[in-house]
DNA sequence: CAAATCTTTCGAATCGTTCTAATTTTCATT
DNA sequence: AATGAAAATTAGAACGATTCGAAAGATTTG
């Protein structure tokens, strides 16, 4: 590949983000490479870490404005913090409290039946399953 | 029944909880009558408005208490609110992002295949499905 | 019934996140 | 390349949900 960041320069102008140096540096490391999970806090550690000055306010609406264009997906399995999944294929997830780490599990590994009909006036935007970990002693 | 509250009383003495005027203004609200999903905050109005002097801080104190001794299950579906459901058989949930509100789904209504197995270490502490809904347009 | 201990309580502090308003960057047009 | 307009970034303040620590209260023991 001769332009290396081409990729994911692509992919915000497609999701009408401007390609800027925060937007790049965050997209670099999230949309390249493999599935993460990742916490806001987490996310502008690394970035800062790797020599880009980005707020942690520009961390948050990044990943917002990411999610919202469908390159990220939040998990919510804690009260009180998001986590932000690279991998937006439909799939489900382990969650191990102790350690506060998610894995993702394959949607075809856990077979659904048919989901009960929703409550009138509402349709399913979507179904996730938890497996909530705990350590064995 | 000639003592009202004794169910409730008992319930927290077997849990290890001092039967205090708090707590027992908050287990007549959730651990009698039919299964309800609250927040902290609603609770905390709600029993302000019954009448009886509790702090925030101690709503949250009894809920995470009534949840730690098995009489409530915590429900995360939204960052940053967590609801509290007085049903605390195996079951799962519809959630409206835009009005809310939370919806129990029997257990039996959605029939899970084999859960992967957990990585080492870890066991399965429980497996809660969330079918998000959207409101049709 | 006083001492010692353990529990409960609530105001204040903390956490993650969003907002605000000023500054800087980007980009289309010249 | 310079211009201007729109969009993005920033630091810091503000926010809501939750937890903490010190003090008050309850229970047990001698």
């Amino acid at each position: 590949m001769t332009r290396p960041f081409q990729k994911v320069c692509e992919q915000l102008r497609d999701a009408g983000l401007r390609p800027t140096r925060q937007r790049m540096a965050l997209g670099k490391l999230l949309l390249e490479g493999d599935d993460r999970h990742v916490t806001a806090e987490q996310l502008h550690q690394e970035v800062v870490g790797s020599g880009v000055q980005v707020s942690l306010a520009t961390v948050y609406n990044t990943l917002n404005q990411f999610t919202g264009a469908g390159l990220l997906k939040e998990i919510v399995v804690e009260s009180g913090r998001s986590y932000f999944d690279t991998n937006i294929n439909a799939h489900h997830h382990f969650f191990c409290e102790s350690t506060g780490s998610l894995l993702d599990i394959d949607a075809e590994s856990i077979p659904l039946g048919t989901i009960p009909t929703p409550p009138a006036g509402t349709e399913i935007a979507g179904v996730e399953v938890i497996v909530r970990l705990r350590a064995t002693k």
